[in-house]
DNA sequence: CCGAGCAAGTTGAGAGTTCAACCAGTAGAC
DNA sequence: GTCTACTGGTTGAACTCTCAACTTGCTCGG
């Protein structure tokens, strides 16, 4: 095992900082949800995007791929939101193997609850606390590490213990 | 339920970006520490800085508050670190309600070699792709982000309902 | 000393995620 | 047509995290 570029002490403070925002965002933005509105940030997720697509109503594989989320957790998520009445499943048409996820009205209610309480989190703890080439910043930044992140899922050249 | 500030336009393309890296960031070294070293990324964690203390050697509670964990979840995970023999735990000396987890040596050694692949992965997926300036301003951008979560962890004006 | 209250940790149940295995249905090659 | 390979989606077990009790021990006013 070769020998990696360690990070330098700057870079190490950054990424105990940043690390520790995500967990920490994370935690807040998943509380607030789950305690205002019964939902984890996730299943929140998810009807936002169904509320969005034509017909409040997509394919499993497409849902999955928008919220970059595995078939299987998908499957799971939407059994449960299904249970609660937010979500219907209905056979595909087209293709005997797939499902259609639909957003019932009762689903659209609830995201609708939820929106207020949840937009008023996310300016709170973000974008009112950033300065507006803090905020342009922010985008910039993360969408090149998600450049680097989406296309190959696997890394690039770091299998080769022995 | 007065109506919230909305994101903007803008605001919102950052959230959403902000969000997909954040969930991709995440499960991206979760899976690299799962799949090279057989632990998640928090315990790895926990084992960093145990690894700094003094004698490898922290009571919980001060472990759970430096990792921004709670303490049922740091129990858990110290007990299957524990029967991973990594970690042990002992009686504290000067408060009998009081444990101390303590780095095994065992411990230490996968600790040392599950850290370079896991350095190399954050090097790839993030100071790699972003300028010096970036990197500073990331490190702002969360420390800015972070001080608004840290202190309450309660929610402001945001409980209003009825 | 004693009791009330508080702090440290653990535990168990419930919920969400992952991984691997698994059906079913589609698509191409022949 | 049929055989094979692949895709869409589900399922079950193992694992982690959360929340709410619960146990134990410390502390401090009386």
């Amino acid at each position: 095992m070769d020998e990696p570029r360690w990070l330098t002490d700057a870079e190490q403070d950054v990424w105990r900082t940043f690390v520790t925002m995500l967990g920490a965002l994370g935690d807040h933005m998943d509380r607030q949800l789950q305690r205002d509105s019964s939902m984890p940030y996730t299943y929140y997720e998810i009807l936002v995007v169904l509320s969005h697509a034509p017909n409040r109503m997509l394919r499993m594989s497409e849902l999955a791929g928008l919220r970059g989320s595995s078939r299987s957790r998908l499957s799971h998520a939407v059994a449960r939101l299904e249970a609660q009445g937010w979500v219907e499943r209905r056979e595909c048409p087209t293709d005997k193997r797939g499902s259609l996820a639909v957003l019932t009205d009762a689903g659209f209610a609830a995201l609708a609850a939820a929106a207020p309480g949840h937009v008023t989190t996310v300016r709170e703890a973000v974008f009112d606390r950033l300065s507006p080439e803090q905020v342009r910043d922010l985008g910039r930044i993360s969408a090149a590490i998600l450049d680097g992140l989406d296309p190959d899922k696997t890394l690039p050249g770091c299998r080769e213990l022995g």
